[in-house]
DNA sequence: CGACTTCCGATACTCGTCGTATCGATACTC
DNA sequence: GAGTATCGATACGACGAGTATCGGAAGTCG
């Protein structure tokens, strides 16, 4: 059943510790995968044997960090607040906006990049959102744009999360649009 | 009066049309200061003489890009659907987009070319609508986040500026907020 | 006109990073 | 024991940002 050869040692969520608190302490640019290789203590040739290239790692260690969405609340609304603060939170925790914002922003200008973020971080939220929500994809990616896209600017704009009082009136614009 | 010596010749706006274009042609992360300054026929040393690194360029043609922001309108809420259809055109136009969104990105793990943009292009605009509007700083700030945030947001998942449904569902969302 | 100053273009260079290649050693299957 | 796939270590190629240098060009001032 198992393939023969030397199986995989376990050692990726070494590695997913290891990119998020070096993007932390070094910010994006200077986290180099020799740096995360060093500090999940592997050699570079074993990142890049599991991951293509350094921005499908970070998004790895970004899909691995999010997790399942909770979608829950009793009516859409509540739900939607739900949502909008639970990523309001990821997006603050140490490493995670950073790395979003630098993955993002290398996307842009990276159509396979783009593809990868959008198939393994984006549309699982989506279709969930959409579900849940009972509302049109068009709307929900709009949805997904101005809250993302809100969080990541100020992070980009300030180097810090948003506070909460800012974050509670995002939750008041979008949820009276719903 | 005039210094001594040989003056600058005008190729500011050569260059400033040749980022945008080489952005909007290869992209950002293919286009190099090699590539704009050839685009530009220009030497490569003369745009370092004049923008002391590739973001402070960008910027510096972003700025040039914009121009004034239109603040017309009756009451305070046309006057902000006037300024958001405005920078959404803007972010439309080929180069301006994927250009905003690159140095943006940039900046994120760039203190200093934070501090640039933020200066250059966002503290006009701010301290506009700041007097236009009547707002306090941080309500404009939070505006600003959202509108271009999610511009932007957009322009980085799907490489094409946001459609006019949805600007004017942005419109409709941030003025309901005012 | 001639000395001086500043800019331009061309070229070469340093440095850092991504990603690849190579190789002996290791761990597992058959 | 033969075969296979991974591991760590190291070296390497490619490429772009930014710097240094230099001869020449375009001005100003005496």
């Amino acid at each position: 059943m198992a393939r023969p050869g030397r199986p995989r040692s376990g050692v990726d969520d070494t590695v997913f510790a290891a990119t998020l608190r070096t993007v932390h302490e070094l910010g994006y640019e200077r986290a180099t995968v020799d740096r995360i290789a060093a500090a999940a203590g592997v050699a570079k040739t074993t990142i890049y044997r599991r991951w293509p290239a350094k921005g499908a790692l970070i998004t790895a260690a970004l899909v691995d960090a999010f997790g399942p969405a909770p979608l829950d609340g009793d009516d859409p609304a509540a739900m939607l607040a739900t949502a909008i603060r639970w990523i309001a939170g990821k997006i603050g925790e140490p490493g995670v906006g950073a790395a979003f914002a630098g993955v993002f922003t290398d996307a842009v200008s990276d159509p396979q990049l783009r593809d990868i973020l959008r198939t393994r971080l984006q549309d699982p939220y989506r279709i969930a959102l959409q579900e849940a929500l009972g509302e049109p994809e068009q709307r929900v990616l709009f949805f997904i744009d101005v809250v993302v896209g809100t969080l990541l600017h100020r992070m980009g704009m300030t180097g810090e999360p948003m506070v909460d009082a800012d974050v509670d009136a995002l939750v008041a614009m979008v949820t009276r649009a719903l």
